[in-house]
DNA sequence: ACCTGAACACCGTTCAAGT
DNA sequence: ACCTGAACACCGTTCAAGT
């Protein structure tokens, strides 16, 4: 309304890219990765959407800052430990900060170059298994069975796929009827430990099944370093 | 051009809903997720867009679709073989069909419910731990630690992430220059081994990573389902 | 140097209208 | 019953023009 540029409004402070990267983080926490336009998030910050473009080549950059900026979050490696309550540490701290952005995950598996933050970060978790008396090439392999654990997370298949109440009668007689061509999956989901988890819905207590799964490849490695050394100890 | 209905054109053939899902995973298998739009879909079959609703709901419900066409192809199960071979095979066979159709792992992770292709094969996998003498909560364990590896892949972080060829001296410096700040990745990148495999690249065998995956998985459940049943033989 | 209006080439989807 | 034209509300991105 004002033809007098008002100095104290608001939306004074100017652009820049990490005030981008920020606003669209915000907005994916919010609303998922849906929720992300270049139309969106220059309204987020008052700007038409063209301005952003002068702060990131283009959404692929923006994309790719937002995930760099989540991992950046991850605090920093702390050596000292063994190595394998060390890796422990490292996926559940990776863990614990994707949980607070999870648009994160898919996002990160659109990405098709390593960027530094990215490669920091993997730095750290190969130098663990090298600490820890893994070859390089059991190491290699550690870092392909590991995936995305290395990371702290899993991406769930069909992760919402059935929010049955079990207290809710007329629902559970409803999935049994559904799953009945189904006998293996019904028995599974009928027996499942009530108190500590389910087969589906909210109830599947994911942390629990990521250390469960996490630890079980732990111990694998484990069990190979060891032979390896065995073998290098009989052959040499 | 002609005003009479023209009875011997190559389009004869009416829509349906098979010929609309099949049109579309032709595309995708060419082009990518990227290449399929309705537009597009409709166009690849000398049809305007809109036709399409006739016999698919949305978009979404193409997706679906599309997947479930691609998980009726995996060879039905076969029993009578020990639960490992029997799970081995079940997860390369399905491989084999999503090596044929890579962009189908990337749309199934944006699936939400389940569909009963899906379940028919989960319910396969399921079956051969049952059988294979795993309790109810061991299985379900089992299905959570494999995750997409029961469905034959694993979505690879940064798949293209480099391809430099090993025997270009110019690239292998650029890249050892490019690794410099993260000394333990250098370590392995370089350590590789060039027989069967490296750390980055086209080189990389995925086939061979999947499998180590998958054995070093089905090893460490079998050796939890021996605990189990011992502490079951102890306590009872 | 930074922001914008107008424009372009795409999307998914709806609905009334055609055959 | 099935297909379509026109339209709507969105996209990402460019570029010349404004300050």
């Amino acid at each position: 309304m004002a033809t007098q540029p008002d100095t104290r409004t608001e939306a004074r402070t100017p652009l820049s890219r990490e005030r981008v990267l920020q606003a669209a983080i915000g907005l994916a926490d919010e609303g998922g990765v849906d929720a992300i336009s270049m139309r969106k998030v220059g309204q987020e910050l008052g700007v038409e959407a063209m301005s952003l473009y002068n702060h990131v080549a283009n959404k692929e950059d923006l994309l790719t800052g937002m995930v760099d900026a989540i991992v950046e979050e991850i605090p920093p490696f702390t050596p000292g430990l063994d190595w394998k309550t060390a890796l422990r540490g490292r996926a559940l701290a990776a863990r614990d900060v994707f949980k607070r952005h999870e648009w994160a995950p898919r996002v990160i598996e659109t990405r098709t170059d390593m960027t530094p933050p990215m490669l920091a970060y993997m730095d750290s978790v190969v130098g663990i298994f090298i600490q820890g008396g893994f070859s390089m090439d059991l190491t290699h392999h550690a870092m392909h069975v590991l995936g995305s654990r290395a990371f702290g997370f899993t991406q769930e298949l069909f992760k919402e796929t059935d929010e049955f109440d079990e207290n809710d009668e007329m629902a559970m007689l409803l999935m049994q009827q559904m799953l009945e061509p189904y006998p293996n999956i019904l028995a599974m989901a009928m027996s499942a430990d009530h108190e500590h988890e389910r087969m589906l819905g909210p109830g599947c207590d994911d942390d629990l099944e990521f250390v469960f799964g996490l630890d079980l490849i732990l111990d694998g490695l484990e069990r190979l370093r060891d032979r390896e050394t065995e073998g290098a100890d009989a052959a040499g």
